[in-house]
DNA sequence: CGTTACGCTGACGTTAACGTCAACCTGTCT
DNA sequence: AGACAGGTTGACGTTAACGTCAGCGTAACG
């Protein structure tokens, strides 16, 4: 609606070089529901709000969240739309999430303080580091 | 080859008990290398062993390795061995996922204190969190 | 000795998340 | 006009990580 939808267009050829991804896997999306870009004739254009919701489908996905997962939750970050029951959803799930990765964020802690203790045992078993000190 | 060696020994099933993990699951694992129980007859039989690389593979799954990534890494975690070059190779791998998870630790927090305030608009919006106090 | 429980080995099926390929349109540069 | 770059829609292939099922063995129980 503002004067930035209108500018602020993307190829999907532009989209694949800025996120490092594959056409494909855009046009996947999009059949997936995760992006709705639009179309000038039969080509794709990615608005501002598609490249917010491709970061945050790509991050997700580090964390090891599924497509099905993460498309639950983004209806979320969509300002404009007031109080939708998708919304209301979208935030019951975003809570859950968030102990979750609250969760992950203590066992990664506690991975990597073991992981390093092991490195450490290890070196002193007599693994050289190569790039030692 | 310690006594614990002998009385220490689950069956498949004590093993799906206790890790929530199907049979198949862990005949999967053992086909993958990833573990490898002794046999009694035609029996699989879980070594102390095979429950910590267990333990270590659930883990590195949840951070979202590839079962292929994790076997690379679980020979650090052999004590006895010495430093044949698998574990030369395993340390090395060990310290790059190190660098991997510190990263994705980083990122898991930006992400959850983005979520936070996300939530947080979200609320103020009106969007009425079920248990709030 | 039958059968019930538990386990084993193939072998094929399934789901997610794309990759690959063919066949087609379309704007534009020469 | 020809051709080339860039995009599109099916449709089928692929990989990881198992699920499922058939057919078989065997140990213990009643």
């Amino acid at each position: 609606m503002t004067r930035d939808d209108k500018t602020d267009l993307m190829t999907i050829r532009q989209m694949c070089d800025a996120y490092d991804v594959t056409p494909r896997t855009l046009r996947f999306y999009e059949a997936k529901e995760l992006l709705n870009p639009i179309r000038q004739g039969t080509r794709r254009l990615f608005t501002r709000r598609d490249r917010a919701r491709l970061a945050l489908i790509l991050r997700g996905k580090r964390f090891g969240f599924s497509l099905e997962d993460i498309r639950q939750t983004l209806d979320l970050y969509d300002r404009e739309g007031g109080i939708s029951a998708q919304r209301q959803k979208a935030y019951e799930l975003a809570v859950k999430r968030l102990a979750e990765m609250e969760a992950q964020r203590a066992e990664l802690d506690l991975a990597i303080t073991e992981l390093k203790a092991e490195l450490a045992e290890a070196e002193a078993q007599g693994l050289v580091p190569r790039h030692a000190a």
